[in-house]
DNA sequence: GACAGTGAAATTTTT
DNA sequence: TTTCACTGTC
């Protein structure tokens, strides 16, 4: 394939887009309107046509799955594009300190905290502060990071007003510097710093990229930002691409106001606006944009649907959730039954709980299924439980792995033990920055393993039969280790460009690791595999999978065969770690390929499906309650995001009531219902009064249309069921929250009997005696 | 240090 | 309803 054929593949604001050149450009893509081919393009043709050298070449995005879905494309366009660097904004970032991790005063070994370890760190410097505590502290910090505030930065008062989150911030901060280890926004906070205080490096890393360009831009932070501008200078071409109505991470510190201001702040911007849209049918695009278009704070775009008007969305109201599941199961048997093959569906859904049901009712269908995000193989025990042993092999000093596993299987060293050795190392490693001039010094007499010798005589006798045993298996893994040279200690690499690892060729990995698996354990996973046998977890987990039938000793082995890529040293072991910590997708070779995707909406942003179904559309659940104002307008985005990501057929659910919490709540519908137009929608099942009233209000459909759509909470012929019979007006009862009550009014909505109470507190509720006979008492007078 | 029992809470989560 | 952290007992 040659750049004519690519050029002339694209419609003329593309190839306006790819062309471009001269200053920066904010390409405004909206949904499924061909982001990726340009991007990807623009790379190929800038090698190819324009003789830029593919090294000089940085794209940055969020995920790994977009980094590698870009690097397939350009490289099978370009083949030369496999130099350029493609890759996440976070492994950029763990990449540029590697390889200057003396300058950055880090150690080159450091692995990288998640969210969990960070709590568990945390939680050790302050332990008069419950789990909850510290977990909103570690959040904030986090939140602090992504806007690149340090705990001195006064601003922190915005995040937490509290003079004490400062220390809480420092205390942190210091004890994660102290394990050598980053967490996640670190991996942009400190290449920030690093670059500002070193304006050598950053003018080489200036004009190593000559051009810089940024994916999925609209969910950049405000620490993404400072990044991108110290990783450029005056010659850097920077172009972004992104769509502010499809921000959807603001609650982890995206910033949408980088893609509304981006223009102001980088002058003599171009904008250029993809709005045909290749995905979708109009009647789809047309309800998306109606309730987008609500949003105050946004750009502005007009999809130009490229596809046909097609099927209009059908917007069903149902009882309650068993009801929509099983609508949904019906949905997709009817269109199985006409030869539509499941994989084209998507049941969507705000909350991860939501997916409960439909899991349940498509068992039961014998329906195949697959539930998108809530495998979370690296946050199984086990996993966790190998990975530290892992991470202390490779980092001596990580505290939180070594609190994990040295005493897993119990081995008698109880907290307090661990404490002693864990005040030991850091005493030390105090001890020796003294002595030379407050800088950490990483080497193997401050970890704690050298803790754990020096204090083997004051233990007892238990613990100290329990404590040398675990110095011998982590010192036998060190030794089969070998002690190759540490990588990362030389700034002059950053020159190099590394295009052997693994992670850049991430289409062969699930190829080669299949290979692996059939010749037996090779490379690193001849370690992984020692490690988890001499550490005792193997047996240790062996047992627990007889006791309760799980499937962990099958995950290690997993983990296992994942580590066959990389080599058997010390710098593979870091890579490794790196990779699961940057990456925790993992390809799950055994599902069947033809099965309906259940999925969180958020979870659906970049994807597409023939048919999706959007379930819940209940007021207090999507969106969710409390929300108004910002938070509201993003709530509008994920709807966007959800009803674009259908091709062909759009369907609505929304329930009269639903099981929350354990309870039956009555459901209003949502309000972005009523904020597409109803004539765009095929209605099914009774609408209920509020949905009908409020869309007439808005001119969305006619008042006599509303009377034609029966109204579901209207009073309607008894169906005689002989809950009437018990439930009437007058009667007496209990109920479990609310106490005494009268009931005041009985009537039926969606075929069930709907009762209404006025409570002795002078409360009313509404409630459904069928399914809530449990928490509601009859009082005989 | 393991385990059963209790009580409170309950989004979304690229890295 | 389910989950998970915390508590007290052995």
């Amino acid at each position: 394939m040659n750049a004519e054929s690519w050029l002339s593949v694209l419609n003329p604001e593309q190839y306006a887009a790819v062309t471009h050149e001269g200053s920066p450009l904010l390409i405004l893509a909206g949904a499924g309107s061909g982001k990726t081919r340009v991007i990807t393009t623009k790379i190929a043709w800038l090698i190819a046509e324009r003789n830029v050298e593919p090294e000089s070449i940085l794209a940055v995005t969020f995920t790994n799955k977009a980094a590698r879905e870009m690097a397939e494309r350009a490289t099978r366009m370009e083949p030369r594009s496999s130099r350029s660097m493609l890759r996440t904004f976070h492994s950029f970032g763990a990449w540029l300190l590697r390889r200057n991790a003396a300058l950055a005063g880090l150690d080159s070994n450091f692995t990288i905290y998640d969210d969990d370890d960070a709590v568990t760190l945390l939680g050790k410097a302050l332990p008069a502060l419950t789990r909850q505590q510290v977990s909103a502290c570690v959040h904030k910090i986090s939140r602090a990071k992504d806007y690149c505030l340090s705990p001195d930065n006064p601003l922190l008062a915005e995040i937490d007003p509290d003079p004490e989150f400062a220390d809480v911030y420092r205390l942190y901060e210091k004890r994660l510097r102290e394990t050598g280890n980053l967490d996640f926004g670190d991996l942009i906070l400190l290449p920030v710093k690093l670059l500002r205080e070193n304006p050598e490096l950053q003018s080489r890393i200036a004009s190593r990229f000559r051009v810089v360009m940024v994916d999925e831009y609209q969910d950049s932070n405000v620490a993404q930002f400072e990044f991108l501008k110290a990783i450029t200078g005056p010659e850097t071409y920077l172009c972004v691409v992104g769509d502010d109505d499809q921000s959807i991470y603001r609650f982890r510190g995206a910033e949408v106001r980088n893609i509304l201001s981006f223009a102001d702040i980088f002058p003599g911007t171009q904008v250029i606006r993809l709005e045909r849209n290749y995905r979708s049918v109009s009647s789809i695009l047309s309800v998306a944009s109606e309730v987008v278009s609500r949003n105050e704070g946004r750009l502005g775009k007009t999809l130009i649907a490229e596809r046909g008007e097609g099927k209009r969305p059908v917007l069903t109201f149902l009882g309650n959730q068993d009801e929509e599941a099983a609508f949904c199961a019906e949905l997709v048997l009817a269109a199985h039954k006409k030869g539509c093959p499941y994989e084209d569906w998507a049941i969507l859904y705000r909350m991860n709980a939501q997916s409960l049901g439909f899991e349940t009712e498509f068992l039961h269908r014998k329906i195949p299924y697959k539930v998108v995000g809530s495998l979370k193989f690296y946050e199984r025990e086990e996993i966790k439980d190998a990975l530290s042993f892992l991470a202390f092999v490779a980092n001596g000093r990580d505290e939180v792995a070594f609190r994990r596993i040295v005493n897993k299987p119990t081995r008698g060293l109880g907290e307090v033990t661990q404490d002693k050795i864990v005040d030991e190392a850091r005493r030390i490693l105090f001890e020796s920055a003294g002595q030379s001039g407050g800088e950490f010094n990483f080497d193997e007499k401050t970890d704690f393993l050298s803790a754990s010798r020096r204090l083997l005589d004051t233990l007892s006798k238990k613990a100290k039969t329990g404590l040398s045993e675990f110095i011998n298996i982590v010192e036998t893994l060190r030794k089969l280790l070998g002690e190759s040279a540490q990588p990362g200690e030389n700034p002059d690499l950053v020159e190099t460009v590394s295009g052997k690892t693994t992670e850049e060729q991430p289409e062969n990995l699930i190829a080669d690791r299949r290979k692996a698996r059939k010749k037996g354990a090779v490379g690193l996973a001849v370690f992984v595999e020692r490690l988890v046998e001499a550490s005792g977890l193997l047996a240790y987990h062996q047992g627990q999978d007889e006791i309760a039938g799980t499937q962990r000793v099958a995950n290690l082995q997993e983990l296992v065969n994942a580590a066959s890529l990389y080599s058997l040293d010390r710098s593979g072991l870091t890579e490794f770690l790196e990779h699961i910590e940057l990456d925790r997708s993992m390809a799950n070779e055994e599902e069947n390929p033809d099965s309906v995707t259940l999925i969180t909406i958020h979870n659906t942003k970049g994807l597409e499906f023939r048919r999706v179904v959007i379930t819940g559309l209940e007021a207090g659940v999507f969106p969710r309650e409390d929300k108004q104002g910002d938070d509201l307008e993003e709530e509008r985005r994920l709807m966007y995001v959800g009803c674009t990501r259908a091709m062909d057929e759009l369907y609505l659910t929304s329930c009269a009531a639903r099981r929350l919490y354990g309870r039956t709540a009555f459901m209003e519908p949502s309000r972005f219902l009523s904020e597409m137009n109803a004539g765009n929608l095929e209605i099914l099942g009774r609408a209920p009064r509020a949905f009908l009233s409020r869309a007439a209000a808005a001119g969305r459909i006619a008042e006599s249309s509303a009377g034609r759509i029966a109204a579901g909470d209207s009073p309607r012929q008894t169906v005689s069921d002989g809950l009437s019979e018990r439930w009437k007006p007058g009667r007496k009862l209990f109920h479990d929250d609310y106490g005494y009550g009268i009931i005041a009014k009985a009537f039926y909505a969606e075929e069930e009997l709907v009762i209404m109470v006025k409570f002795e507190t002078g409360g009313e509720k509404r409630f459904m005696p069928k399914y809530q006979a449990k928490s509601l008492l009859l009082v005989e007078e």
